[in-house]
DNA sequence: CGATATTGTTAGCAAGAGTAATGAGTCATG
DNA sequence: CATGACTCATTACTCTTGCTAACAATATCG
């Protein structure tokens, strides 16, 4: 081999490090999550959508793909799922007859609630292996990630 | 609306509520990774076995496929692809002859350290908009992160 | 030796995201 | 006030990436 085999801590020394390994954690841990979500369950862009409705409450199709970082084909696609599902009900905008509101059901409310306690189990499992610190990290990573990812 | 709109932090104080945001901004940071992406370069999932080559040094694929949690085809697939652009070497194992050693070429050395500076320039140039409090806060987390997507 | 396990591959499929084109509605300007 | 440009959402299509199931080759153990 080439290149020295330098352990995680070394190689975050630097910003270009840090991108590299926070990059390859980031990825790898979508995929585990993905892969974990429960048969009968939500996507992990519905869950998203989902979330930042219960966030946000009503918000246009537009505004989600914004948010949630993907192209507004996507978004339809997803909004139309969790329509079929009685999850969320579209509305016409008062002011702009080309937008809509999306906001959720009496079911999605409910559905948001249970996945507090239900969806992110497999990751909730995890958290509670971690010492305080380690989640109070997380705690402030996460800002930082969403942050990150809205930039 | 039914919900509250509550912000982040008062969302993480429970492990189901930081999970929820985590999964969330996981999810999303690794979708604008995806896309950011320049258009003749390598996948995620390629990027990230020769990230683990580069570390790690010779592997089978099959500890490949485990330490990137996707299921073997995954990683036939996406060595065959860097193989085909000549980035990793095959060998045959030397004491097991189903096994086979993956290594990087010479090529794929060098794409790993051009890739230090250009392909994660996104990440990199958004990381140095950071305090340095920020940044430490990533590094712990980085390594977080990666210990929660191998349990 | 023969049965079982392990490693990797092939084949086929499904989910998820993107681009390009389209339709409907709004706005600005001559 | 009409028309041309722009905006928002959708439709149609494609690509990537992951999975499961089935299989081939090799190793291991009874």
């Amino acid at each position: 081999m080439l290149m020295k085999h330098p352990n995680v801590s070394q190689q975050t020394r630097t910003d270009a490090g840090l991108a590299a390994v926070l990059r390859v954690a980031v990825g790898r841990l979508a995929r585990r999550l993905r892969a974990q979500r429960p048969d009968a369950s939500l996507s992990l862009g519905q869950g998203a959508v989902l979330f930042a409705l219960a966030r946000h409450g009503q918000l246009t199709p537009g505004a989600l793909a914004d948010h949630e970082k993907v192209q507004p084909p996507s978004m339809t696609r997803i909004i139309a799922a969790l329509e079929e599902r009685g999850l969320v009900r579209r509305m016409k905008h008062p002011d702009d007859r080309r937008q809509q509101l999306v906001e959720l059901t009496e079911e999605g409310v409910q559905l948001v609630r249970a996945d507090q306690r239900r969806r992110e189990a497999w990751l909730t499992q995890r958290l509670r292996e971690l010492t305080p610190e380690e989640k109070a990290t997380l705690r402030k990573a996460a800002e930082i990630l969403e942050r990150l990812s809205q930039s």
